[in-house]
DNA sequence: AATTCGGGGGC
DNA sequence: GCCCCAGAATT
């Protein structure tokens, strides 16, 4: 088939320049790789940059705080990646003398290395032949080949996962394995490919049925739950009550403290709510002012929060700290609060 | 198998 | 407003 040799030689011509391309060191892979799941190139492109100046070693990323990793992660979302990434900093450096396993299955054992990674460290660290699987090889392969599969199935991921297992065989695995993701990414597009000037328009299959507006094939829709935040920001003096995240959301990022509804209810009737008892029962506070509501999108659920500006000259409560003013801008928040920060705090 | 985990950007 | 993005872990 023809498809291989014409998507190197696309490639060739068209490649990107990217600043993890030009390094087999498997670290610096992996770092790259664990920050583009999810996200697009742009958006992780600054964040490479930030890891691999202020870690620039395996060794000084697995001796850090998280506390600091999570900073240099702030904005990018997914946080369990940070946190996962850190700790497989310290597998390695602890189980593997600081070198990444140079084999598929074990790499897979890691934390945060799945499927896609797995592949990815091997083909572009260690020249192995893994394919890698991603939403642009996805949408390339079900165009070009007419597989209208749903990809979001386990048997669908199968199925792509096995079909692009044999592309990659008799080819040059790392540069395979780029260059379908950047043909998928710049010609290959989910809006407005340009098939008129693709060099697989000839036997695309999508392209000759016109059924390019119809793959990849999903089967399921997001389904977003509304809830409704309200943060308080209890301040004594210049410092603030917070307290490091459990939730699963936002897990190990310094949060007010805060109520969570499932329901729109008024200021009167949140300060007669058993939750608010539990929070403020036996505090002398003086709530200043309250902002309009915010409204903040996440993949599965729309957030509308309220930020309620409160004084207080008690001691601080238990499970919470207080935080100076100024040391605010050391911790590690969501984009939530990095936005209530930068519009409120003064 | 279904859900959850962020945030930004294209259209 | 909807969907996607160099996916993975948890339920």
């Amino acid at each position: 088939m023809k498809f291989t040799e014409r998507l190197i030689e696309w490639y060739k011509h068209y490649k990107r320049d990217l600043p993890w391309r030009n390094t087999t060191n498997p670290y610096y892979i992996w770092l790259s790789e664990i920050i583009l799941q999810q996200t697009r190139v742009n958006q992780g492109l600054s964040y490479y940059y930030k890891f691999t100046q202020n870690f620039p070693t395996i060794y000084i990323l697995a001796s850090a705080d998280i506390d600091f990793v999570l900073k240099n992660w702030q904005g990018l979302g997914y946080y369990s990646r940070a946190r996962n990434m850190h700790f497989t900093s310290q597998e390695v450096v602890n189980k593997y003398n600081g070198k990444f396993p140079a084999e598929y299955h074990e790499l897979l054992k890691l934390k945060g290395i799945g499927p896609y990674t797995a592949a990815a460290v091997s083909s572009f660290a260690f020249g192995l032949p893994f394919a890698v699987v991603d939403g642009n090889v996805i949408r390339v392969l079900s165009r070009v080949f007419g597989i209208d599969i749903a990809y979001d199935t386990t048997s669908g991921k199968n199925h792509f996962n096995a079909f692009a297992q044999e592309l990659i065989l008799n080819t040059n695995p790392a540069i395979y394995n780029q260059a379908i993701m950047d043909f998928g990414s710049i010609q290959c597009k989910f809006k407005n490919p340009e098939c008129v000037i693709c060099p697989m328009c000839d036997f695309c299959v999508a392209f000759k049925k016109g059924l390019v507006k119809d793959l990849p094939y999903k089967s399921k829709r997001i389904n977003k739950k509304i809830t409704y935040l309200h943060y308080f920001i209890v301040s004594n003096q210049n410092s603030v009550w917070m307290q490091k995240r459990t939730e699963k959301l936002w897990r190990g990022l310094y949060d007010f403290p805060f109520l969570e509804f499932a329901e729109k209810y008024s200021i009167k009737y949140i300060q007669n709510t058993k939750e608010w008892q539990d929070l403020f029962f036996g505090f002398d506070i003086n709530i200043k002012s309250i902002s309009k509501t915010i409204v903040h999108h996440l993949t599965h659920k729309k957030i509308y929060a309220k930020f309620w500006y409160i004084d207080s000259n008690d001691f601080i409560k238990k499970d919470y700290v207080t935080i100076h003013k100024n040391r605010l801008i050391n911790l590690p928040v969501s984009r939530l609060i990095e936005k209530s920060l930068n519009i409120n705090i003064h």
